[in-house]
DNA sequence: TCCACTATCACTTTTGAAGCGC
DNA sequence: AGCGCTTCAAAAGTGATAGTGG
C-alpha cells in the first residue's frame, strides 16, 4: 500500500493502539515504576503537563514478541536522560525508541508555556522536532510521519502571565500528516541518523501545502510521530509516539516575555535580538551623523531591550522528576 | 477600548552560484 | 574537464512594532 502525505491512519490495517468496546483509543502507558494507567486518547486528548528537564526525551513502545510482530501494545516514555556515551536503555530487545534531541530546550519552553508563531505564509517550529530510533526492525520498510494534534478541548487565553482555559475550542483543520522526504527506508537507515523535521512550518491560512500545518490561534497542540512499517503481506502496521514534552500554544504574537527572551537566546536565527543596541530604521540611520549616532546611549538601549530584563530576571528551571505516566485529559 | 492579526522592519543564518586555482 | 575551496549576494529565517479591523 503506498503512503503519501496525505496518509490516513484510519487505514492502516494492523496497528498499535488498542480500541476499547466503543471504538475509542485507549493508550495504555505504564509509569517508570511498573504500574499502568490506560487512558482515553481520541486525537484531542489533553494532557496537563508535569515539566522536566533532560537532554532527551526518551518514549519506547514494548512490542509483544518480536520485531516482526504488529501488536504493540504497551508504551512507556522514560526521561532517564541516555545521553550518546550513555545510551544503554535504548538497548532493550523487543522496543522501540524514540529519542527526543533537544529535550532540554523543549522542556525550558515547557516549564513557561511553549508558544508557536504562526502566520499567514507559515512560520517553522522552534524548537523543531529532531529525534533518533531504535529498536526497529533492521531489515523492515519504514515511513516516518509527523502530524500536530489537538492537546486540549479548550482555547486558551494569556492572563495575569499565565494561560487560561477558556471556552471550547474551534473546529480543527484538516491538516495531512507530514512523511520524511526520506521515506520509505529500511530500519537500519533510520537507525544510523538523526531524523529531523526543521522545515515544518505553522500557519493559520486553511489549504497550505504538505509540511505546513494550520492551526488555530489560542488553541493547544503537540507533535505526534508516527512509525508505519510496510509488512510483508502488504500491509501496514503503526506505532505512534505523541511528545508531550511538544506541547505548545500556536499564536500570532508571543504573549509570554520569557518565551521571548527563550527564543531569542536559543533560535540562531534571532542572534539579532540578543546584542541590546537600539535598532534604528533605515531613515533613521541615515539621518543620524556619527555624532548623534554615539548618543544613542547604552543605558538607552538597555532599557529598550531584552538583554537588559534578561540581567536583570534570570528564569530558573527547577530540575524536576519526570513524569510519563497517562495522558491526561 | 481591546486585542488578535498583518505587514514591514532590521537583523542573522543559510544557500547556492560564480570565480578561481590545481 | 573535474574537483575543491572561497567569496558574495540572494533567499529565508527571526522577533519587534506600528497599524488595522472586528
Amino acid at each position: 500500500m503506498e503512503t503519501k502525505n496525505a496518509f490516513h491512519i484510519g487505514r492502516v490495517v494492523k496497528q498499535s493502539n488498542i480500541f476499547d468496546a466503543q471504538g475509542e483509543k485507549v493508550q495504555k502507558s505504564i509509569s517508570s515504576n511498573g504500574s499502568s494507567s490506560p487512558s482515553i486518547s481520541n486525537g484531542s486528548s489533553s494532557p496537563e503537563l508535569e515539566t522536566q528537564s533532560s537532554d532527551i526525551e526518551v518514549c519506547q513502545i514494548f512490542t509483544q514478541s518480536s520485531s516482526r510482530s504488529s501488536g504493540f501494545s504497551d508504551m512507556q516514555c522514560s526521561t532517564d536522560s541516555p545521553d550518546e556515551e550513555n545510551n544503554s536503555i535504548l538497548q532493550i530487545n523487543g522496543s522501540i525508541t524514540l529519542s527526543l534531541m533537544e529535550a532540554k530546550l523543549w522542556y525550558k519552553f515547557l516549564e513557561i508555556g511553549t508558544e508557536m508563531a504562526i502566520n499567514r505564509t507559515g512560520r517553522r517550529m522552534f524548537p523543531y522536532v529532531e529525534f533518533s530510533l531504535r529498536g526497529v526492525d533492521p531489515v523492515g520498510l519504514y515511513d516516518v510521519i509527523f502530524d500536530i494534534i489537538p492537546a486540549s478541548s479548550k482555547s486558551f487565553k494569556f492572563m495575569n502571565n499565565k494561560w487560561i482555559p477558556i471556552g471550547r475550542k474551534e473546529k480543527e483543520f484538516k491538516n495531512s500528516p507530514f512523511k520524511h522526504p526520506d521515506s520509505p527506508q529500511i530500519g537500519s537507515d533510520w537507525m544510523t541518523r538523526k531524523i529531523s523535521f526543521e522545515k515544518v512550518k505553522l500557519s493559520n491560512r486553511p489549504g497550505t501545502q504538505a509540511g505546513i500545518f494550520t492551526l488555530h490561534t489560542l488553541q493547544k497542540y503537540l507533535v505526534r510521530i508516527s512509525l508505519v512499517k510496510h509488512e510483508e503481506d502488504d500491509e501496514l502496521s503503526v506505532v505512534e509516539f505523541p511528545i508531550r514534552a511538544t506541547t505548545f500554544i500556536a499564536v500570532t504574537a508571543y504573549n509570554n516575555r520569557e518565551v521571548t527572551k527563550l527564543k531569542i537566546n536559543s533560535n540562531p536565527y534571532s542572534k539579532g535580538f540578543r546584542i541590546p543596541v537600539r535598532r534604528l530604521k533605515h531613515e533613521e540611520i541615515q539621518q543620524l551623523d556619527t555624532k548623534k549616532q554615539r548618543l544613542v546611549s547604552m543605558e538607552d538601549s538597555m532599557k529598550n531591550s531584552v538583554h537588559y530584563h534578561l540581567k536583570r530576571d534570570v528564569p530558573a528551571f527547577p530540575q524536576r522528576q519526570l513524569d510519563f505516566s497517562a495522558q491526561k485529559d
